[in-house]
DNA sequence: TTGTAAGCGTTATCAT
DNA sequence: ATGATAACGCTTACAA
């Protein structure tokens, strides 16, 4: 509650002086900067951000955007390191979080948000429908809003994006399993809309292609990264065709999921059919059959994301590319040597 | 950019009308309200926050507290629906969530952190160290800052605190297991300063003493709520103590560790030895030995702390009490019968 | 080295 | 129903 002017008062200043003093220019008497130091401290003053932000037109502030209504995105088990690696990063260069929780803005757009709240820079999480890049996200990327997107293709002046390299990591996938002799190796993708999930579904295709196996559309479907949908997808693809011995999922999630509708349909793991998953969320190694899986390099994606926003802030004129962060293939025991023919 | 002013130059009416206009008063003539907001739209108005706020006193920001600077917060396994909850009660509330992460300043508590940026209440969710109720935390129990700590007893005008039964968790698990036929049971704690460890502790005395089972400080050791203090923890006790059979752990990290450190001293879970476990994390259900646990319920304790901190915000007269949650006894495999006496 | 004064974009008070 | 104007707390020329 105790202003600069209070404090000028104070010590018989005026609040310019004052100003300055606190702020730590060269130009004050060290005299007087103490006895301003020390009124502050005694009046147990703070500078108030909004005030100050007013006339600088800086918040320290940036701004977060993740999950859409219904996936919270804090319980995405995919998002927790990424969130931490920012958090961290942030801090570290002085700046808050503001997460855009409010639901009580009709008109708002991720635009129109950040600039009532005056950010910084912000960075998108989405996940989901939400990955579609839509007019919101168009607007958001042309802005001039210093702006980072993860696994969401945005590119504008002063706006990029980064992202895991599923294209190789889903092959490496592949050609893992086609070295242990799978022929017939099913994927259960995202969805057929975002640029992850397309990326993953080529990186399979070209997995197959450089191992010599023939493309079968009857061994896709599409999991939507969901527990249900991706018991549905196996369900199918079990349907469709009896020789398959593999499937690799688009996440641990649906390779969980995989795992549990096999066993159900007297499948043996990795006995019978081998399953690969992506991501290795931190269930995936402790899971009773530990995962075999492509690990995305979470922290990375985080601090990459940070750091560039950072640089986008501080130089206005930088012009930023896309960022691309490798997978590495863990292999743990859900997927091993393809059955002998019967 | 465009502000206020802009708009009432464009429709010839003065701020003060704009301003009416805008934030819905009754005495403006729709016509002129209608021109307001039609300009609005095209000159891509949005209120600035920091002004507003300059003047209101108000931010419609949530600040949080959490995590120390070694566990970052966002990777707590227990942490994680909790901010889910809050995030979504604050949300629809109307409100955006400020999380304090700037770690350049340098002298700055809790009390001046919440008043520099305005925000209208917060929530603490403090781990480790923090914990323990220190000059900073009482500073900002007593400041009038609305406010609502979770596992913390923090008490004021305007500040109060939300936690788990911890006790009667505990004491549930020690019953069980004394219903099982255990006599000698061993208790992983926390640590020796924080109230939820405390009410641990007192729980497995009480329930031990419920069971006619006298207290043996050899069973007690602290495990920090970390992987290696809990590993030693058991050493320990296995040194002191040849009898026991069982272990009831103060966290599911802690049971996961002393599970893996038992079964390397080639001692068998749950046929020689059960181990129960408190949280209920994510983990928990699909650990190769589905763990036995305590659950709290985090998405409730997210849900409490943030509807009494509305309330508190709403009410300046209020006077808020704290608030318990109960926990719950999650039956699964790595508590069983004790082994029978050789 | 210091002070004066304008201005940031709002809301709020008081006339009109 | 509308308009001047002060005020919120700060930074920043510019002047002294």
């Amino acid at each position: 509650m105790t202003s600069i002017k209070q404090i000028a008062k104070e010590v018989g200043a005026s609040v310019s002086t004052v100003s300055r003093a606190l702020n730590g220019y060269h130009d004050v008497n060290p005299k007087t900067r103490e006895k301003v130091i020390e009124a502050a401290r005694n009046l147990n003053y703070f500078p108030s951000s909004a005030a100050r932000s007013l006339v600088t037109k800086r918040t320290y502030m940036i701004g977060l955007f993740f999950g859409d209504n219904v996936n919270s995105g804090f319980e995405d088990p995919f998002f927790q390191k990424v969130l931490s690696a920012i958090r961290e990063l942030v801090g570290d260069a002085g700046y808050d979080l503001l997460v855009f929780t409010n639901k009580n803005k009709e008109r708002a757009t991720y635009t129109t948000l950040c600039r009532e709240r005056g950010v910084d820079g912000t960075i998108l999480i989405l996940t989901g429908r939400e990955k579609q890049v839509n007019s919101q996200l168009t607007d958001l990327q042309n802005s001039g809003i210093p702006c980072v997107a993860i696994d969401v293709p945005l590119e504008g002046d002063r706006c990029t994006y980064v992202e895991s390299d599923n294209f190789l990591g889903m092959k490496k996938a592949v050609s893992y399993l086609a070295g242990l002799g799978h022929r017939q190796i099913a994927f259960i993708g995202g969805d057929e809309v975002s640029k992850i999930s397309l990326d993953r579904l080529n990186g399979y295709r070209s997995g197959l292609n450089d191992a010599g196996i023939s493309y079968d559309p009857d061994l896709i479907e599409m999991g939507y990264y969901a527990k249900e949908y991706a018991e549905l997808a196996v369900k199918n693809i079990l349907k469709k065709n009896k020789k398959v011995t593999a499937f690799v999922c688009a996440s641990d999630v649906m390779a969980f999921a995989a795992i549990e509708t096999l066993q159900e349909e007297g499948c043996s793991v990795p006995g019978e059919a081998s399953v690969i998953g992506f991501d290795d969320v931190n269930e995936a190694a402790g899971y009773h059959i530990p995962l075999t899986t492509v690990k995305q390099n979470k922290e990375e994606i985080g601090r990459a994301a940070t750091e560039q926003l950072l640089k986008i802030i501080e130089d206005p004129a930088l012009s930023p590319s896309p960022i691309m962060i490798p997978c590495e293939l863990i292999v743990r025991q859900s997927a091993a040597e393809a059955p002998k023919k019967t």
